[in-house]
DNA sequence: CGAGGCATTGAAACTTTTCAACGGTCGTGG
DNA sequence: CCACGACCGTTGAAAAGTTTCAATGCCTCG
């Protein structure tokens, strides 16, 4: 793989810093941050990344594709956490907490690429105003399971499922993804099931529902939106704590 | 209020951090910490110590008492997302993230030392290697949100209830306040009920059978546990989630 | 073309909520 | 010092939301 597709891979990720920082990123940040020894890998779709109780000795941000954060209890239920985008770096956390708490998988078949902690490490001591934007971006992530958590404990299976769509919608439209209100849901309704927290024969009934109240149409794992409004007050979705620099998903 | 008092007061900050640390800190950042201006104050219970859409200047410690995060529904429905005991610095996010997502409200009677940003920011800078502690005690802030998260979707009533026990009981029984496996909680049924994601009638019933069970007793606000080992059980309890250094709750 | 898993629907069971009522406790004010 | 109000704790019964079990059709991929 050649330095300048090495470069092309890792845009979505630079593009996300840059969204990030509260500051401009200066000529030898950026430079440094591109510089990075970054391992690119292409993964099929519903393979698991990281696993709860490893230790690894390196992060991965997403390039392409949709991932996913879960956790599983003993009894083998799966609850879902959070959805990834290109430019997320799911796992950054690992650089200072060594056990992993989480799994983190593929849902659609992703580009990854993957920086040793110590190359991260050697960066973040090499330019110091990048610690706070990697730490904003860890806030973010922890500011995401929140709002899923009052999504879960406080809101009903129809609310929820709408929520849903609408981060999706406008975390993907903030990357260019969600074209018209459109796009590719990779996601099965058994796996949307363990994201909400109920079943999979609830989530047929509820995307029922949503179509019935002329909300959304999917068919064939593409979503649309058709009552931008309707949905969002269903779901009294305010996009805040996605903390989007530019929160138009149009 | 004289400089002794100051240090007394921030003393449970002081432990945590050590205890947070990964290496072991300095005399000089030891010195630093506790050199910080706090101002102390003594806050009722039920009280809001920062609310959701603040843009704090400051953030600040629980020095004595528990309080709790929450975000609210627009329908008014409250979901706790996390206890905070002496020591914790709930609201450290808003260092960098401009504006708060969540509230923080005290439950029983606290005592709170604010820290203003602009002094954190200042020895942040002094000694850099205390930006590595800080940031992992935001992450293990996120990891608890986590776990409670796959709490609320997908154990049921009974084995929530049993695991948020679980939790206090280990995290106080880490800072020495819950000799016994005692304690007294100063949650009422409905602040129970807004942290499990049920209602306050299925808290009380829920409570009843874990009495029934033999696990716990619990009366006029003190909750003592007689059998830890069917109470982790009932609850799945794995406190690798919490990255204490001492997991024993005796 | 066949197999496996996803999508869909019905019906019954179960968990949890809602509504309602009542006793107890605690703090405040008369 | 007592009475009152407010809210917590407790319980019952009915309703609602969600799960479970089961069956069937469909799509997709090898």
């Amino acid at each position: 793989m050649t330095a300048q597709m090495q470069q092309a891979n890792r845009h979505p990720f630079l593009r996300k810093i840059d969204s990030i920082a509260l500051f401009k990123p200066s000529e030898a940040e950026m430079a440094a941050l591109s510089a990075m020894p970054m391992q690119v890998a292409q993964i099929d779709a519903y393979q698991d990344i990281v696993r709860e109780g490893d230790r690894p000795a390196r992060s991965f941000a997403v390039l392409e594709g949709i991932a996913c954060t879960y956790k599983s209890t003993r009894a083998g239920k799966r609850q879902v956490m959070g959805y990834h985008v290109p430019g997320d770096m799911p796992d950054f956390q690992s650089l200072y907490l060594e056990v992993l708490d989480i799994s983190i998988a593929t849902v659609s078949p992703c580009r990854v690429g993957f920086v040793q902690h110590e190359a991260v490490r050697a960066l973040l001591r090499q330019h110091p105003r990048l610690n706070e934007v990697f730490w904003r971006a860890t806030l973010i992530d922890a500011a995401l399971v929140r709002e899923w958590m009052l999504n879960t404990g406080r809101r009903d299976a129809y609310a929820r499922m709408a929520h849903l769509f609408c981060e999706l919608i406008t975390r993907l439209g903030a990357v260019g993804l969600a074209p018209d209100r459109t796009f590719e849901m990779p996601m099965t309704q058994p796996e949307l099931a363990d994201a909400l927290g109920i079943t999979p024969v609830h989530v047929n009934r509820t995307i029922r529902d949503l179509k019935m109240a002329g909300l959304i149409t999917l068919r064939s794992r593409r979503l649309t939106v058709h009552d931008w409004d309707g949905l969002m007050s269903a779901a009294e979705f305010d996009p805040t704590y996605l903390h989007l620099r530019d929160q138009d998903a149009s």
